[in-house]
RNA sequence: GCGGGCGUAGUUCAAUGGUAGAACGGCAGUCUUCCAAACUGCACACGAGGGUUCGAUUCCCUUCGCCCGCUCCA
């Protein structure tokens, strides 16, 4: 099977969100800066509505969940406890021939000395078996190359302790042959920072990789001055930043984006497992309650071999995204792995005193994290739409919806004057605006003809749409005076409703 | 980070070694009687930098960005 080398309906999707305001190239007069992304006027309702929605669900509406905002920048040793710097700043060696890459602590190498004249280089991953390999191998290099004399056992180090001048002559261990690998290079996915005025090492400080550690930092003031019992949870929304090697699919994977995380607490005794059912089941409602179709959705689970040695398991939610069925949100459980950290690197103890079961112990966690940006695009990409919609003259014309939930739509209702040089029908129009604007977000339109406005709101997903017509004015009689047109976004049917009684009919429908 | 492809209006495309056209969209106006009507007018582009050249959007180099594949994604 050949893959698509372009993807359509991703393209249109893009080129949409550009031309209606959602998102648009950071930077872009400048010509644009990789991995990060401008939200629009429409952008931004949409992602307002998507963290309400998840805002008022986890915290607003449950006993059992607290919300948090901590800084994005934190004191560094945070950072050194949650393994961020420690584990994952290692420096890695790319082979330029064979492209691949290796950690440098994990590759080794070793010159080969004849008669105490070094004549070569070897080298191997490391395995139980390196140092013999290696020491084969150099066996084998005196033999090709006929150098006779003594051949000095190889004394294997790995490629962090690689000299300059040696680099260039130590073999690729993926072709054998020396010239291709680069010198060490640290791939920290942290975005470093200076705080103070002095740029100095002790100055150095990150911007968040996650949410996630504000939570566990902060816990104990959590539960000493929130009045919570286990079990519960702290929720936070907020940017994260990560230096992604590659940036790619439109806002997929991005640099700079922003995360709802939620840290939900348990006893050390609790069945992990049982909770950790509870949220993948709560976020999976969540996520066709904000419109996207359950079909579209998966679950993976993440091999035990695969998994962080403090993780207990990790299932991940996924999205068939045009590009792919790929992660949306995971749901880890974490063990007492954080608050352990922090309790020994700070030197604070991050016990909790249970009053039912009358003893201490350090909780564990589940930890439901997604993105703002990642359920955005997943909710712009189901509700991306094309059909078939009769012209003036009843001829069909394709016609481009976004079908979103009314709920996450940016705007819920547009109202218009059936035609604009009226100016009865224009006072009635704002008056209705007026009526309905201090409850939901509305957009009034008089430009064009009328059926173009519908087209307008359907490309930005507006579920309703208002018509003040001369009927409203009473034109036909008392029957009829007072009443508007309400136009359904995704059947396109009308029916006549009374100004009256529209906010008791329009405000259920968009909750 | 590597390899391949690509950068011309808001979008989709065209042309050209002598500085660019269209369609759709946008804005304003005329006109309107419920699904992208018509007419008129207006605004808007060669991603950036350097080189070759009398002259570069066009050729070359660099850079930035986008797409595809690999890699990476704690």
């Amino acid at each position: 099977m050949t893959e698509p080398k372009e993807n359509p309906l991703m393209e249109k999707i893009v080129s949409l969100c550009k031309r209606r305001g959602f998102i648009f190239q950071s930077s872009e007069i400048y010509g644009g800066i990789n991995g990060f992304w401008d939200y629009g006027p429409l952008g931004v309702e949409l992602r307002k509505n998507i963290r309400d929605c998840w805002w008022n669900d986890m915290v607003r509406q449950r006993d059992d969940i607290v919300g948090l905002e901590s800084s994005i920048i934190m004191h560094p040793k945070v950072w050194e406890a949650s393994g961020h710097i420690g584990g994952f700043n290692d420096p890695m060696v790319d082979c330029k021939v064979s492209k691949q890459r290796f950690r440098a602590d994990q590759l080794f190498f070793a010159p080969v000395i004849i008669d105490r004249k070094i004549v070569g280089y070897v080298s191997a991953l490391e395995s139980e078996t390196t140092a013999a390999e290696m020491q084969e191998q150099a066996e084998k290099f005196k033999r090709k190359k006929a150098i006779q004399g003594k051949l000095e056992p190889v004394q294997p180090r790995d490629f962090t302790e690689a000299k300059s001048e040696e680099i260039p002559l130590i073999p690729s261990p993926a072709t054998g042959e020396p010239g291709s690998l680069t010198p060490p290079r640290a791939f920290n996915m942290m975005l470093q920072t200076y705080v103070g005025a002095l740029r100095d090492e002790s100055a150095v400080a990150y911007l968040r990789p996650e949410t996630a550690q504000g939570m566990f930092v902060d816990f104990k003031a959590i539960v000493d001055t929130g009045r919570v019992k286990i079990p519960f949870g702290i929720a936070q929304v907020g940017k994260s930043f990560r230096n992604e090697i590659t940036p790619r699919n439109f806002i997929f994977r991005s640099r700079e984006f922003e995360q709802m995380e939620m840290e939900y607490f348990i006893s050390d005794e609790d069945d992990w497992a049982k909770w950790h059912r509870y949220w993948i089941d709560w976020c999976r409602e969540w996520l066709v309650k904000a419109g996207i179709p359950a079909a579209q959705l998966s679950e993976y689970n993440h091999p035990k071999e695969k998994l962080s040695h403090y993780s207990k398991g990790t299932t991940d939610i996924m999205f068939q995204f045009p590009f792919g069925v790929q992660e949306l949100w995971g749901i880890a459980a974490r063990g007492n792995f954080d608050l352990s950290q922090h309790a020994k690197f700070s030197g604070e103890p991050m016990e909790y005193f249970d009053d039912v079961a009358k003893r201490k112990y350090v909780p564990h966690v589940i930890e439901p994290a997604v993105g703002v940006d990642r359920i955005m695009l997943a909710i712009l990409c189901s509700a991306y739409c094309e059909d078939q919609a009769p012209d003036e003259k009843g001829k069909m014309e394709s016609r481009v919806v976004l079908k979103f939930a009314p709920r996450i739509a940016p705007i819920k209702v547009a109202i218009f004057p059936l035609l604009k040089n009226k100016p009865e029908l224009v006072e009635k129009a704002k008056a209705v605006r007026d009526l309905l604007r201090p409850h939901m977000t509305v957009f009034y339109d008089e430009a064009g003809a009328i059926g173009r406005r519908y087209r307008r709101q359907d490309e930005i997903g507006t579920p309703f749409g208002l018509t003040i017509d001369f009927d409203t004015l009473g034109e036909k009689g008392d029957e009829l005076k007072d009443t508007v047109t309400l136009r359904d976004r995704d059947t396109m049917k009308q029916e006549r409703v009374k100004i009256s009684e529209l906010l008791q009919l329009l405000l259920p429908k968009i909750r």
